[in-house]
DNA sequence: TGGAATACATAAGCTCAGCTTGTGGCTATT
DNA sequence: AATAGCCACAAGCTGAGCTTATGTATTCCA
C-alpha cells in the first residue's frame, strides 16, 4: 500500500520543508547552513519535478502557491516525525547497557561490583548477558564484552582488564584433615577437581613439578570455576582457581591458598567493543568504571 | 518546538526506511534501483550517525536492533506522508487550469467556447483570470495565457493563434441612415468611435486614404473591442473591430462590415506557457484545443 | 530622486558523497 | 561437496549539489 511513485531528491525536499516553513529562501538557507543560491538552485529542481511551481515569487518575499501549500503540510509534518524519531533513537540508545561476558566472570567479578556503576549512572540500565562462548557484536545486540584472551580481536577495541592468575585453593577443611602441604609436589597427592583443565599442568610446570601424572587422572570437567570452586568449598578436592575471583572466601577463610605461586599463560580478561563504537556516551562510561574499579583492586598489575 | 538536530543525510534515510520495511538489504536494494552494495553503505553510514547499530546481521537474513525498531515506525510513516503529499500535489496541480488573458479576448472568442473544452475535458476545472495588463508566471498561479504581441516573450513558450485583424463596422441601422459606403474614405464623413485607436490610421493606410484627419478628431476611448461594439451595435458610429470576434453579430446582421479590406499588423494573439511547463497534461490538453478551435475557425490563416 | 538594502535568479565551476563494479566470506540447503 | 543466497568491503568514477560571483527587481529612506 505505498504509493509506488519515486519521491523527488531528498536534497530539494529537505530544502522545500524549510522554504515552507519560513515562506523565505533566505532564512532557509541560513536553518539549513547553505547559501540562498542553493535553495533557490532545490526549490526549482523539486518545481520542475513536481510540474508545477511550489512558490509565487513576490517581491521580496516568495508565497506558497496552492500546490506548494498542498505539498507543506504533509512534508512538514514528515520531517518532523523523522526529527523525534531520531531524537528518540538517539536517547533510547544511550539508556541500555549489555554486557556480554562469560558465567566465571559475571558471577565472580561483575555481579557483586555492578551495583557500584548502577549507583553510579541511575538513567542507565544494565543489562548483563552470560553466554559461554563469544557472541559476534553483529549478530547480538551486545554493547560491551569481557573476553578471555589475547586481545587480539579484529575490529574491535580490547583493554586488558586481569591477567590470567591461577593457584591451587582447597577448603580449610579438607587442609586441616589432610595437614600440612609443604611443597607443589605434594598437591598430587590429593583429589584434584578436574585434573584435564591445562592450568593444572601449567601451575604444575611454573612450580617445577613434572605434571605428566596428571593425564591419566580421572576428574569431573565442571566447565566454569564458579562450579569448581563449589566442589573445592565442599571439600571435594583442590581446584586450581583465579584468586580475583574468590577474594571474599579467602579472606573468611573458607578457601585457602596454600602456595603463594600463581600461574599466569599470555591470556587475560579483555574489555572489547566495536571500534566504531568507542565514542558512545554509556560505552566511555563502563569502560572508565570498570577500568579504575580494576585498578583499585589491583588486578591489571598482575602478569 | 523544532527538534533542532540536524538530521542524518537523507540518502541514508532513504535507504533505512526501504530496509525496514523489507527486513533485507538486497531486497531494500532491488526497491531503490540501486546495488546492495550501496545499500550496505549507506546503512553503515546511519549506524555510524545514530551511533548504534540498527541491524543485526543474521546468516542469510537481517533482523533490527531495538534502536532501529524505534526508528522504523516514524521512518516508514514519514515516509508514507511524503509520498502521499506528493501523490497528491500531482493529482491536484492537474486538476486546475488557470488561463490568464485579456477582456477583449475573454469575452469575444474564450467563454462562447469553453465549454466545448470543459465537456471534453470533465476531470478540469478551467478559471479564466482577466487582467488588462500581461501577468507575470512568476507572480500569479496562471498556467496558461493568451497575450497579444509579437510571440517573443523570453522564457515563454508562444503559440501564435490569431493573427492581428481589423476592419471598420457598423450597425445595419446606421448603414440604413448613411446610404452606401462606396468606398473607404467614405467612412471618414461619418462618426469614428474612438478616432484615436492606431488601427484607424493603420486601416486608412492600407485603404489608401490619407489619415491625418483623424488625428483632430475628438472620441471617446473605450479601451476594449467589446465596448467599442456595443457603441456601434446602438448606431453610434462606425468602430474599428476584429471580424472574428463578431462573427455572430455580422452573421445575423447585426453588425455590417462595409468593406473586405481587413487590415493587420505584425501583431497577433498567442497562447504562452512557461517552456518549462511545456509537458504538463493539463496544458496540453488545451494547447491541442485551442489550435484545433483556431484552426477549425480559419483565423489562423489571416495575416 | 537617487542610492542603500533586501531578496531571488542565474552562470560557472569545483568537490566529494554516493554510487558501481568486483570480490570475498559466511551459512543454509542439496 | 557443491550451490545459491546474502552481506561486507575496497577501489575508483561521476554528477548532484554545492559555492562564488553577479544580475535584476523592489522597497525603503534621506
Amino acid at each position: 500500500m505505498y504509493s509506488s511513485q519515486r519521491l523527488p531528491p531528498f536534497a530539494a525536499i529537505r530544502v522545500f520543508e524549510a522554504c515552507a516553513r519560513h515562506e523565505n529562501f533566505t532564512r532557509a538557507a541560513e536553518e539549513l547552513g547553505m547559501t540562498q543560491s542553493a535553495v533557490s538552485y532545490q526549490i526549482k529542481i523539486l518545481e520542475k519535478r513536481v510540474g508545477s511551481p511550489l512558490f509565487l515569487r513576490q517581491s521580496r518575499r516568495v508565497e506558497l502557491t496552492e500546490a506548494g501549500r498542498i505539498l507543506a503540510m504533509p512534508t512538514i509534518d514528515a520531517f518532523q516525525r523523522l526529527r523525534s524519531g531520531f531524537a528518540a533513537v538517539d536517547a533510547a540508545a544511550q539508556k541500555t547497557l549489555s554486557i556480554n561476558t562469560s558465567p566465571t566472570f559475571a558471577l565472580n567479578w561483575l555481579s557483586p561490583r555492578l551495583s557500584n556503576f548502577q549507583v553510579a549512572h541511575p538513567g542507565l540500565a544494565v543489562r548483563v548477558a552470560i553466554s559461554c562462548d563469544e557472541t559476534d557484536f553483529g549478530r547480538a545486540e551486545v554493547d560491551v564484552a569481557i573476553r578471555y584472551g589475547y586481545g587480539n580481536w579484529p575490529g574491535l577495541t580490547a583493554h586488558k582488564l586481569m591477567a590470567s592468575a591461577f593457584t591451587p585453593m582447597l577448603s580449610r577443611d579438607l587442609l586441616d584433615r589432610i595437614g600440612v602441604l609443604a611443597q607443589p609436589s605434594d598437591i598430587l597427592i590429593h583429589k584434584i577437581i578436574d585434573p584435564g583443565d591445562p592450568y593444572w599442568a601449567c601451575w604444575l610446570e611454573h612450580a617445577g613439578v613434572d605434571a605428566s601424572a596428571l593425564s591419566d587422572r580421572i576428574g569431573s570437567h565442571l566447565g566454569s570455576q564458579s562450579n569448581e570452586a563449589r566442589a573445592a568449598l565442599e571439600g571435594q578436592g583442590v581446584a586450581m582457581l583465579t584468586p580475583a575471583f574468590f577474594r571474599t572466601e579467602l579472606e573468611m577463610g573458607r578457601l585457602v591458598q596454600p602456595f603463594d605461586l600463581v600461574a599466569s599463560d599470555r591470556q587475560a580478561f579483555w574489555l572489547v567493543y566495536p571500534q566504531t563504537r568507542k565514542n558512545e556516551r554509556k560505552l566511555m562510561a563502563f569502560r572508565k568504571w570498570i577500568l579504575s574499579e580494576m585498578d583499585q583492586s589491583g588486578n591489571s598489575k598482575i602478569g
